[in-house]
This record gives structure tokens, C-alpha cells and sequence, in this order.
DNA sequence: CCTCAAACCTGCCAGC
DNA sequence: TGCTGGCAGGTTTGAG
């Protein structure tokens, strides 16, 4: 269930090993993979001969501009040869690697197009050697020259892939991003704007804090997590919360936020990396998945409760 | 406009 | 042991 620190250390990873490959043919295993506007027979065509310029993250999202692949492109240098490293080791080395989202808004049209992915609850992309035995449930793999490939494991199959093309919009096509609200650790994202959408709102802020328009990235867990940092109870209604509960929510989920990229994403998860390696979010969630266990604060048995169809974890001693 | 719940899907696990 | 039913969750869609 990767969520947004998840989906940056694979952004991340991606934009380290991916880059200036020509893209030489692939296979699509599972054509409801590929978002209905493109067969997936098409899909693959369009995608023949392009190399990925970068990648992008847009909350949970995942956007690569494509490029016409050129020798000369390539010239220019590259990152990574594909190997094996540890995550630490390509966090270190690549620029970006400040806890600025590595997104922008509104996305310029390309002239060569866009590969865009949703891996929803299950889905994974990892870079492979092609020679590597295929999965069961490995839904896309794409060829790359170096006899790489990048490969979409998806066990659940809600994952999506999109195909975007040259001059248009890529919100017409992926139109999930339209209703996105800003990233967490944007200027956009302060306390005025987040105090202003929970105004009078007569919803738990728990199912608040999932409403991508409100703030895009955040899922269950780290919804979970934000709110036991900040003492707040997940079923208190919005128009309910003081001044200081606000504050310290939005700090919260900031914080919350930048600690788990810091560590490359969550392990309480199955949460793989583009190398296959497991997350390391410290290791320790407060209250994740911990129900009737003792509260890492107080000793509190951590309740669990199902809100707006969500697991809902929280201390009611900690929490008010 | 606002809010909520169902649907999508498959593997896992508790309970019988 | 083997089966069944419930559960997990991000997003979209439709109902109220």
C-alpha cells in the first residue's frame, strides 16, 4: 500500500537507474493494466524507441517524460549502469534528494509524450535484469536496452498504467491529478489552507486527511500515524478541532511524512523499492496495525475502530 | 455541494 | 485437514 513517502523513494530510484535507455519493445500481461484510453498493443507502440527524460511523483502518482531516444542524448552521461546498489548509496548521490516532492504543477506538454503510473495498493515497479525469472503476478514489463527491464508486478491488479500523448494535457488523461489538492510539503499546503478546508466540515478527520483534494499523498497508514503524533483522535468532526489541534496536524503530517522518505519508505508494508529491497521506516509505527498492543507513549492498549471503511488505529489516552 | 458506501481484485487468515 | 467468509486498501462512481 505504498503512499507517498513510498512512492518518492521509488520516484527516486527510478530517476537514478531508468534514464536515457531506449525503450525497445515490452509485454503486457494483463491489459486492464494499461487505462482504457489506449489498447495495450498500442500502448507499447507508442511507447518503442522513446527513452524516459525523468520522473516525476504527484502524490501517490508517478509521471515519466518520455524523450525521442538519441545516441547523443545518451552521451550526455548517465546516472546508474543498473547495478545493484543500496538504497542509501543512490539516495546519497542523487540531487534531488532534499524532502522537496519531486513534483510540478501544471505538468508543460511534451513533445514526445508521458508514461504515467497508479500503483494503487499492491503494485510495484522494480528494475530488472530481463533475464530474471518473471513473477506470477507481473502485469507490464518494458524492455530497455542493457538488457534491463522495468517490470509492473501488481498482485491485486488495481494498479494502472497510462500512456500520454505528444502535446496533451496530462490531466486529460490521467485524470485523477485533476482533483489532487497540494503536495504536503509545498507553500500551498499551510496551515491557513488546511484550517480553511476543515472549516465547518462536518466529516471525521480522519476520512478528511484521505481526500486527496484536501492534501494529496497521505493513505491509511500515515493518516493513522499524523494524527497519534499530533494527540488527535481520528473520529473528531473537522468544524470540531481548535486552533491547536490544526496546527499541530498539519505539522504532524509534514513531519511524518519527511521522516519516512528520510528512510526510504515504510516496511510495516510489503513495500518494495525499484532494487526489490524493503523499506525501513525506522521500523516502528505508534499505532499502524497495532491493535490491543501497548501504546509506545503510555502503555494504552491501541484501539482499533472502522472509520469512513478504513482501519482506524489510535491511543485514547493520547488522543483526544 | 457534501458525505458515505460500494465496487474493483486476490491472497491471507481466523473460525468452524 | 479443508472450506468459507471476512478483511486489506486507493480511487472512482453513484446514491442519498
Amino acid at each position: 500500500m505504498p503512499e507517498l513517502p513510498e512512492v518518492e523513494t521509488i520516484c527516486r530510484g527510478l530517476n537514478h537507474l531508468t534514464l536515457d535507455r531506449a525503450i525497445l519493445g515490452g509485454d503486457v500481461l494483463l491489459a486492464s493494466s494499461i487505462a482504457r484510453s489506449i489498447s495495450a498493443s498500442d500502448f507499447l507502440t507508442k511507447l518503442k524507441g522513446k527513452s524516459i527524460e525523468r520522473w516525476y511523483r504527484r502524490g501517490k502518482y508517478l509521471l515519466a517524460e518520455l524523450s525521442q531516444f538519441s545516441e547523443g542524448e545518451r552521451e550526455k552521461g548517465r546516472g546508474g549502469e543498473g547495478e545493484k546498489g543500496r538504497v542509501g548509496e543512490f539516495r546519497a548521490q542523487t540531487p534531488n534528494s532534499s524532502l522537496l516532492p519531486s513534483s510540478f504543477l501544471p505538468f508543460p506538454s511534451s513533445q514526445t509524450g508521458w508514461l504515467g503510473v497508479h500503483l494503487r495498493m499492491t503494485g510495484q515497479l522494480l528494475w530488472v535484469n530481463s533475464d530474471e525469472p518473471v513473477p506470477k503476478h507481473t502485469r507490464v514489463r518494458l524492455f530497455l536496452e542493457g538488457n534491463q527491464e522495468l517490470r509492473f508486478v501488481d498482485q491485486r491488479t488495481f494498479g494502472q498504467m497510462w500512456y500520454v500523448p505528444p502535446e496533451t494535457e496530462v490531466s486529460s488523461v490521467v485524470t485523477g491529478l485533476k482533483v489532487l489538492g497540494p503536495e504536503p510539503f509545498s507553500a500551498e499546503f499551510s496551515r491557513e489552507y488546511f484550517a480553511h478546508k476543515l472549516h465547518r466540515r462536518a466529516r471525521p478527520i480522519k476520512t478528511a486527511l484521505l481526500d486527496q483534494s484536501l492534501v494529496a499523498g497521505l493513505g491509511n497508514i500515515y493518516a493513522d500515524e499524523a494524527l497519534f503524533v499530533s494527540g488527535v483522535l481520528p473520529t473528531t468532526v473537522c468544524a470540531d478541532l481548535t486552533a491547536e489541534q490544526i496546527g499541530r496536524l498539519h505539522a504532524a503530517i509534514i513531519q511524518v511524512l519527511q521522516k519516512a522518505i528520510a528512510s526510504g519508505g515504510t516496511t510495516f508494508s510489503n513495500f518494495l523499492n525499484v532494487q526489490g529491497v524493503n523499506g525501513n521506516y525506522g521500523g516502528v509505527a505508534w499505532v499502524y496495525n497495532r491493535k490491543g498492543q501497548p501504546c509506545r507513549a503510555c502503555c494504552t492498549p491501541i484501539e482499533r475502530i472502522k472509520l469512513a471503511g478504513r482501519s482506524t488505529h489510535s491511543c485514547p489516552v493520547c488522543q483526544t
